[in-house]
DNA sequence: ATACATCCTCTAGCTACTGTAGCTTCAAGA
DNA sequence: TCTTGAAGCTACAGTAGCTAGAGGATGTAT
């Protein structure tokens, strides 16, 4: 029996997230001491290691919700979670290739900034003029 | 004059969000009509947009608001714009880092699945076993 | 005069937590 | 058994940066 201090640790999980999954639903309720303290199992322990392993591979809660369904199913057809897996490495490629183009113009704007005062300033130029600007950013989800 | 929708759309932005910035006193507050509807000039629309290609490069609201002073003094050095250009710098680096290692570890259990049901399913298993996870993940911020 | 797009304010919602206040329970040592 | 201090409890507010919707007013073209 562990409290709910002891899987946080196990887990590097804060003690509020925890309780946060409970209330959203993707920890269940575990039992309780007459005092009214959680105790968890190793069940809940491995489900909560589940859901921060996924957590730090960037998946968000609703596919996690998906996960854990499929993990819990052990019937159900691979491939569910299988596109879940590419969906999320599919974004991640996203967000990199963006990041890229990001960095190169930061890149560009601090390599020209030969300090002078901020009238002068080319980071400030670069910020001012959208023209100047190589690459299309429609959407700003850095 | 423009309307707030007629610089929502040069710059690419949602009317709320204009409205959102003022709000929050990134814009200022604009003259109105009789009725009461905003009326924009050219100073707050390169204001808007000056924001806005920020943003595009990632650099958060606290930061704009830092910039849009700097700009808006032309004696001050320029040695603090490149101070903030180069910290979102080394930000969009840290950040690509982390997707790489994400990515890695994404596409591994991507390609080990081979398809079968959930109960053999190597994704699910990867995200069972964080023993298996080669990579270090502190923090989640991807 | 009327139709219709656009504008207004206000409120609530999104993700994924994190922090605080004020109080209670648990476990170990004296 | 009593005390003490750490850790637990609930409930609510706040974070970033918007976004959506209700319900109504205004502006402009015909």
């Amino acid at each position: 029996m562990f409290t709910i201090g002891m899987i946080a640790k196990r887990t590097g999980t804060k003690v509020q997230t925890i309780r946060y999954y409970e209330q959203i639903g993707l920890m269940p309720e575990p039992g309780r001491t007459e005092g009214g303290q959680r105790r968890y199992g190793d069940a809940e322990l491995d489900r909560l290691a589940f859901i921060r392993h996924s957590r730090q591979l960037g998946f968000p809660l609703d596919a996690i919700r998906e996960l854990l369904d499929l993990s819990d199913t052990p019937d159900r057809p691979c491939h569910e979670a299988d596109e879940i897996a590419r969906r999320q490495l599919k974004l991640v490629e996203q967000r990199m290739e963006r990041l890229k183009a990001l960095r190169s113009e930061l890149k560009r704007m601090v390599k020209e900034c030969s300090g002078g005062n901020a009238a002068q300033c080319r980071v400030l130029e670069v910020l001012r003029d959208h023209s100047e600007c190589l690459t299309d950013h429609d959407n700003i989800g850095v």
